[in-house]
This record gives C-alpha cells, structure tokens and sequence, in this order.
RNA sequence: GGGCCUGUAGCUCAGUUGGUCAGAGCGCCACGUUUACACCGUGGAUGUCGGGGGUUCGAGUCCCUCCGGGCCCA
C-alpha cells in the first residue's frame, strides 16, 4: 500500500525522525524470551568517556551495527547492551580540577560532602588547594562528571544510527559491574588463581602505581654508556658497560654469555665491585648480549627485566636499592655498611634521586680511576608506562596477580589451555589470531591487577593486624558475595566495627584498585547477567561477538578469554571481528596529538549518519582505512538515489485518490523476460550478499549489492519506462507487460531496500516507511529462492545483454553530440551471438529507451566485430538521426 | 632483531583455488537540462600491477630477494 510518497525527496531530518520512532516502538529493544539458539548476542566495547569519541570509534562501531542488524533481519533476536567504560586516569583527573579535590584513601567517607568547586573553566586546581575527600566521595564526583558524557556520548550513537538497546546500558563502574568484577576475583582467589605476592614489579615513579606488562611501552630513551672497572681477586680490572652506574651498589653478579670465549677464564670466580667493594660472582647466561657494550653486564636488584630474569633463573640475592619514589634507600643497605663504600652511600646517595646519585656515583668512579674514559651517549630501548613519561623503575611490592599463563602452575597448564581456546576462536580476518597467540607464547608473567589508584574497583579483602598493630598479609579477610561491592577503606569488613581499623588486632583495607581490564575482561559476563539473572545469562551467553580494535588483542580479548576460561571453563564468544584503523590522507593513524583529528557528530551532521556509515562500511574488517570525505559523498549520493529510484518505482500508473492501480507484490505478474531477468540477477545478489554477510564480509556484500542497484537504475529502470508508465491506458485496464514491469519494479525495490538496510538504515526505512509497515529493520532478510522462482529460469544475462543494447544507442547519440531525446530514425546493430536472444526479447523495451522510432535490426556479430569490453561487443552498425526535440526554454 | 599486514589508474580500493584479471568508484575530458534524481544523466581516456630474480605452457596471484609504508613484540 503506497502511502505518501514525498514530491521533494530528502536525506536531512531522518536521523532524528527515526532515532525517535525506533525509540517509541522498541525497534531494537531486545526480547528476552528468545532462546538462546534464537539469540545473537554481541559484546560491544564500552567507550572511555571522559576520552573524546573520534572518526574510529564512528568506524568500528558501523562495523558491529552492520552484524547487529543483519542478524536481526535473519530472525535472530539481537541481544546488543552498550556500556561505558568510566575507569580511569582520565576520570580521575578531570574529578581533581573540576571539584578540586583529591582522593585519600585513608579518610572516612563523609556522606554530607559538598565540593568546594562545580567547575574551574579548565583551570587547574593546584594539589595544595585540594580538598583531600574519601574514595567513596571521590567516586561519587567521578559517577557524576561522567553521567554527563554518557549523554553526549549516547547522543552520537543515536545519531550514527546504532541499533542497540538503549536500556540495556551499563557502566564499568556501576554497582553492578563492580560486584561482577569482586566476585570473579573473590573467585580466582578460592581457587587459587588470584594471589599476592612480594615480587620485583614495574612501577612508574610520576603515578606511584604498579605497571603491568601489557601497559609498557617500549621507546628510545637518551643515556650514556659508562665503561667500569670491576675487579678480579688479582687486581687485574673487568670492564662492564653499564647506563645506569648508580645502580653498581645493588650489584649481585657478572654475567656474560656462554659461548663468550673473552670470559671463559672468568666464570666461577669473583669479582669485588668498584667504590663499595662487594664481591659478586661472574656468571654465564644465554640472556647476555656477546654485541652489546663489552659483552659482559652487571646484574643489580634491579635495573631492567633481564636483571630479573637473572635473578629469577640464576636464584641471586635481592639488593635492593630503589623505592618507590625513586630515591634510593635513606639507610645504607646492610652488604654496604661494613665496605669502603659506606661512607660514600651515606653522605652522597643516601635518598638521592636515580639522576643525582648517578652523577655522584660517576664522580667517584672518575676519582677512584675505575671510570674508564668518558661516558658515551647513547640511545636504548626503555620500558615507559604507557601514560607516563619517566622511565620505569623495577621496584619489589607486594601485588595483586591472576593467573593467565605467564608464569608456570603445578596445578593446571593454562598456558597451553589459553593458546587453545584461540584455536577455538573465529578471528575476523582470521590473521588476527597470531597475534593472539604471539601474546600467549610471550607472557612471562602473571597478571597484575593491582593499580595504586582510586577510581576504579577496589581489591575486595582486608587485612588483619597483629597485636602490635603490624599489617599480617597472611590473615585475609574477606566478605561474602552477598556483600559486594565493598569498599574496604570505608567499610568495616563483618565482626569488626570501623574503629578497628589500623589498631591492634584490627584489620585495614587493602588500598588498591584493579586494573581497568580486571573489571573490562568481564563485560561478557556483566552485560549476560552473570549470577545476577540466571534466566537471561541462559539466553545469551556464551556471545556471539566481540568487535574491538587490533591493539587491544592482547588486553581486552586476552583478559576476557582468560576470566571466561577460568569462570565458566568457556569462549566468552564465538567470534572476534578486528576493525583497523583511520589513516589520515598522509597515511598517518589520526590521533589527538596530530590535529588531525574531526569531531564525529560534525561529520554526521554534515554528510549525514547514511553517508558515514557507508565509508565505514566499505572498509574490511581488520584493514586500516584512509578518512576519505569523498567516499561519503557516494555514499550520500547512494541515499539519496534509493529515495528517488524508489519514489519513482512507486509510483507508476497510481491513482492517488483512488489507490487504483496499486502494486502488488505477485510473482506470478512478471511475464516478460526482461524483467525475470533483472529478478534472476536480482537472486544472485542476494545469495552473494547474503554468503558474505555470513562471512563477517560487510564490503563484500555492499559493494555487490550497490552496484547491482546502479546497473538497475541506470539500465532497468530506463528500459522499462516507458512500459511501466503504460501510456494511454486507464488504471484499471493496464497491460499484462506494465503490471509485469510495475511488478517487478517493486518486488526488485523491496528486495534491495532489506539488502541495503544495514548499510544506509535512515533512507531505506524512509522508502519503507512510504509503503510498507513496521521497520525494514524487523523485515526478514530477503532470500534468492522467490526471486529465482519469479524469474522462471530466465538467464539473467538477458538484462546484461538489453543494458549493452541502449548503451550502444546512447553512445552514438553521445558521439554525435546530440539529446539523448533525439530519435533514431533507423539502424542496425551487430550484437555478439551470446547477447542476441536477450536483445530480441527485449527488443520492444530497447526501442523504447532508445528513441528508436523506425526499424531497428540486429545482426548476429561477426568475429572480430566490436570490443566486448565496449557495451559487451554490441556495435551500431548503421543508423539516421531525426531531428533532436526543441529546447524547453529555461525556466 | 622476530612476527603480522600492506604496496594495482591522479585518489580510495576490488581482483576467491595461478588460465577474459588489467577492474570499480571518485577525479578528469566531452556531451546532454530526459517530468525519479543537477546532491543529475550519457559517453570517453587513463596502469612496466613497488623493483629484480625464479617455478610454470601461463604469474597482481605461488617461491626467493631487495625497496617503501603501517602495526605488534624484543
């Protein structure tokens, strides 16, 4: 039932128009009385949101509506929550200057606080005149700054067009996620995958906070390479070459490779270290580079992660000399204290930073003659963590780890179980999986969770005290599930009452968060109900897909597979589609620090949601994608040409007061060849579209399925004209040929609107809404089968072959210069054999299109006549031009 | 240093298992206001498939090597 189709068609207001009608009639509100067989379930990246939404996030996210409203079209019930992701530094930060205050930890949460500021206009708030508030209070303030970015940021997806179920949100620090993420690690605990342990970690000095290895990163760093003397039990000197000679009072060994033939002599014996005097043995290790400075290193506690390793493997003393602030110790250390070195460490070292006791440490070298020459500058590899911008020191602490492979497990393999759930895994593109695995096989250490920060889930456990008030770790004190979340700074933990903390045979909190991806890695389990609804945890879980960018292979996906294998001995999802990245026009991934970086709800509001989504779409999953404005504009003009194609197909041969005339979608009214031809070919697109889908092949079946419906504009559409307008006769008496070519018109419509509705969701709901009911969205997805059964075995090169034809008519035209309007008068065409019983039976349609008034005769095609690349080989062999029309005047 | 991806028309990209594979769109040039569409239509031109070797009857396609980009891990 054609309803109101517009005079004037357009793409502008539809974004609004439909987010606001999908809304009111829960489009995408997902039923959860589906079973899980009926169910596709999708765990969609929670974005950051005191982060900025940019160009990528738009691009990714395109990737997963695709899936999402294909698989919904094919009957499925799409279960597709989305979250925010308000962990964080970030957050953090933006709390401190916009209320000005900081988080203390020790404090007790004061219910009645109010901040001393509600915004600074982005001025910073200095840390002194900060008001020091609890975590609790501090997390209120993180709560309310990021509701409202929540909103902007829901704003844009609406507009984007995501099709997800607005009331399924969550957040990764919500109650919710934050019981989800204490009970799993409460979990890992009694099973003895989670534990503490005192052990040499990466820590970040700026931060004061533990770094975990999948936060490094490894970058050139300036320093200088210092050649010092040790000394062997004769006198005769051993150089080293160390950057970092402050360091020589935490030296526990020598070591040089094996196959060293410089060093062979030296192996098993010792050497006294220059200044302190300490003597340490002179090891071999395979880890000790023969190229590298003099092929012989100092091993200290600890300089970088091979001295760890070495401590580690070669079981060597712990020297400690570094804190946490990066100074080193305040009191000389214990092995120096009786050496010549004491006096030095105490009156030039002693609580120095790493910089100022190197420069010391060099001075006493140049004055004891154990500096050999000058230090040389150098550039190295330095682990940073990622936000920070100080090298990383190797400190011991006691942390917070789960288990994940990295570091052997008497009881379990899990190394080799987590290489294997990767085999199970389907990786879109499937190349991905390598660097899985690559992470996997690389892990040489268990997971930290522990993060010395505030916002963010706090380490549910306690600790008891001794009757002196010592902290003992080996007394944890644990809630019940039933109690989660806990705050253990601000809550007692049951038995005790809060004024026992900190005394005697009291307890404290542990003061730490975990990680950000201690609570991400469960998103599968949060959003599926995880023993919070059974009843819906049934119907969704394990899910269907996690989209996610290439660089978070090793956090997210790993973390998430991990927790999933230990919780529920399960894939959290069958499949991982790996979205690439936007590349600037200088090949460049966009990114803040550039500039280069545009603000997506512009774009959308410029180009508008279709045209965007259709850039995105056109790029594969897992290939990095260049920021192209001109692939939007095609993909506007691709909107907006399904409004016109459509208004017109629509309307042929309608009596608008009367409805007389009105199409209906009978295969059975398709007689002529011509158009089960178009319907034929019609079939095989959708069963390559479809195929590809299927695929998580989304470029594939867009480009199929467009270019389809551009041959069909340009050439169906035109060859059937005149025939669907059926000239002359009155509605209710048309031709069998015009209902065939009505007909078929709006059974060709209807299919590709559905093909096309996952790609450009605005302008085809729009056409739907114009004659059918309900949303394209909730249509089935089309099949070939009534397609093909319409088309009667037709070959669909039939429609090939007439759309060769006009365009060999348009082209002398074309050549001559003149109107397409101008008729032919006469002509004859040489069409290639294959072509010919597609041109004949579409003879009369061919004529129509062409002008051809007068007779128009075809010829078979000689061999060698006409190129088959031009209009398939069919030439014009002769022809007479009439008189091209009058010109309208201009209007 | 190791791994993965990538290099095809001026631009953005397709090119399944080696055999109409030299392609599309944009841009460009020429023409045309045709009542679905000027955010248009029609027609046309455009390439040592990064370089060099090899396998093969046959190589963008497979192998080797070199060069250039990107990312990850050391």
């Amino acid at each position: 039932m054609v309803r109101e189709v517009p005079d004037r068609v357009s793409t502008d207001g539809l974004e609004a128009k439909f987010d606001e009608r999908w809304a009111a009639e829960g489009t995408f509100a997902f039923d959860r009385s589906a079973t899980r067989e009926q169910v596709y379930s999708i765990d969609t990246p929670p974005p950051t949101v005191s982060g900025s939404l940019h160009v990528g996030h738009v691009f990714s996210y395109t990737h997963t509506d695709v899936v999402a409203r294909f698989q919904r079209m094919r009957g499925k019930e799409v279960f597709y929550p989305m979250g925010w992701d308000d962990n964080g530094l970030p957050t953090e930060r933006r709390v401190q200057n916009y209320f000005g205050v900081r988080c203390d930890p020790s404090l007790p949460y004061d219910p009645d606080f109010t901040p001393p500021h509600q915004g600074t206009e982005g001025k910073k708030v200095k840390p002194a005149d900060q008001v020091p508030i609890s975590r609790r209070n501090f997390i209120e303030l993180c709560e309310e700054l990021t509701a409202d970015d929540e909103r902007q940021f829901e704003e844009l997806w609406r507009r984007l067009g995501l099709s997800v179920d607005w009331a399924q949100t969550y957040q990764t620090i919500d109650s919710t996620s934050r019981a989800a993420s204490q009970r799993a690690f409460l979990r890992n605990l009694s099973r003895g995958e989670a534990y503490q342990a005192e052990a040499p970690g990466l820590w970040d000095v700026t931060f004061q906070t533990a770094v975990a290895q999948a936060e490094l990163e490894a970058r050139e760093y300036p320093g200088h390479y210092h050649r010092v003397a040790f000394h062997g039990a004769d006198g005769s000197p051993v150089h080293i070459e160390t950057t970092r000679p402050e360091l020589i009072p935490s030296v526990v060994a020598l070591i040089a490779h094996p196959d060293d033939e410089r060093y062979q002599h030296l192996f098993g014996t010792t050497v006294t270290s220059p200044l302190f005097g300490v003597e340490v043995p002179v090891l071999a290790h395979h880890a000790a580079a023969m190229d590298k400075g003099a092929g012989i290193a100092m091993c200290c506690t600890f300089g970088d992660l091979t001295d760890v390793q070495w401590w580690r493997e070669l079981q060597l003393p712990t020297r400690s000399v570094i804190g946490r602030d990066g100074r080193l110790t305040r009191d000389t250390p214990a092995w120096l204290a009786d050496g010549p070195g004491a006096a030095l460490y105490a009156e030039a070292l002693a609580g120095r930073t790493a910089f100022s006791a190197r420069t010391a440490v060099v001075d006493a070298l140049r004055e004891s003659g154990d500096l050999d020459g000058e230090p040389k500058p150098t550039q190295r590899m330095t682990n940073f963590y990622e936000k920070g911008d100080k090298p990383l020191e190797i400190v011991t602490s006691r942390q917070w780890y789960i288990r994940n492979g990295g570091r052997a497990w008497e009881q379990r393999d899990l190394k080799a179980e987590l290489l294997g759930r990767g085999k199970e895994l389907d990786f879109h593109p499937d190349f991905m999986r390598v660097r899985y695995d690559n992470w996997v096989n690389g892990l040489n250490g268990d997971w930290l969770i522990s993060r010395q920060r505030f916002f963010g889930v706090a380490v549910p456990v306690w600790y008891g005290l001794d009757e002196n008030g010592e902290v003992d770790y080996e007394r944890l004190i644990t809630p019940s599930e039933a109690e989660l979340p806990v705050d253990p700074t601000s809550q007692a933990p049951a038995g005790y009452t809060e004024d026992q903390r900190g005394t005697p045979n009291g307890f404290v909190g542990d003061n730490d968060v975990m990680d950000t991806w201690a609570t991400s890695s469960l998103s599968p389990l949060i959003v599926s109900g995880w023993e919070r609804d059974a009843d819906l945890f049934d119907r969704v879980y394990p899910m269907d897909l996690r989209p996610q960018g290439q660089d978070i292979i090793r956090t997210w996906l790993f973390s998430s597979v991990v927790r999933s294998h230990l919780e529920c001995d399960v894939l959290p999802w069958k499949n991982a589609a790996i979205s690439g990245w936007i590349l600037d026009p200088d090949r460049k991934k966009m990114s803040k620090s550039k500039g280069n970086v545009v603000t997506p709800m512009d774009l959308l509001v410029e180009h508008g949601s279709d045209a965007v989504r259709y850039w995105a779409a056109a790029a594969r999953l897992g290939t990095d994608a260049a920021f192209e404005v001109g692939q939007m504009k095609i993909g506007r003009r691709l909107a907006i040409k399904v409004l016109n194609a459509s208004k017109f197909a629509l309307t042929f041969g309608v009596d608008p007061e009367t409805g007389a005339g009105e199409i209906v979608l009978d295969p059975a009214a398709v007689t002529v060849d011509l158009d089960r031809a178009m319907l034929a070919g019609l079939a095989d697109v959708v069963d390559q579209a479809t195929a590809a889908l299927e695929a998580y092949d989304h470029t594939r079946a867009l480009e199929i399925t467009e270019s389809y419906f551009w041959a069909f504009c340009d050439d169906y559409l035109e060859l059937v004209k005149d025939r669907a307008y059926g000239a002359g006769a009155d509605a209710d008496q048309v031709s069998a040929e015009t209902v065939s070519a009505r007909t078929a018109l709006a059974i060709a419509l209807d299919t590709m609107l559905r093909l096309l509705a996952p790609f450009i969701p605005f302008a085809t709901e729009e056409v739907w809404s114009w004659w059918r009911t309900g949303s394209v969205h909730r249509a089935p997805w089309p099949t070939a089968e009534p397609l093909r059964s319409a088309a009667q075995g037709v070959d669909p090169l039939g429609l090939t072959a007439a759309g060769h034809a006009l365009a060999a008519l348009r082209k002398l035209k074309s050549a001559a210069k003149v109107s397409m309007k101008t008729p032919i008068l006469s002509g004859t065409v040489a069409v290639p054999a294959a072509l010919l019983p597609g041109v004949r039976s579409a003879l009369e349609d061919v004529r129509g299109a062409g002008r051809a008034t007068g007779t128009l005769d075809l010829v078979e095609a000689t061999d060698g006549q006409g190129d088959p690349d031009v209009q398939g080989g069919i030439v014009v062999v002769s022809h007479e031009l009439g008189e091209p029309p009058a010109k309208k005047p201009r209007s």
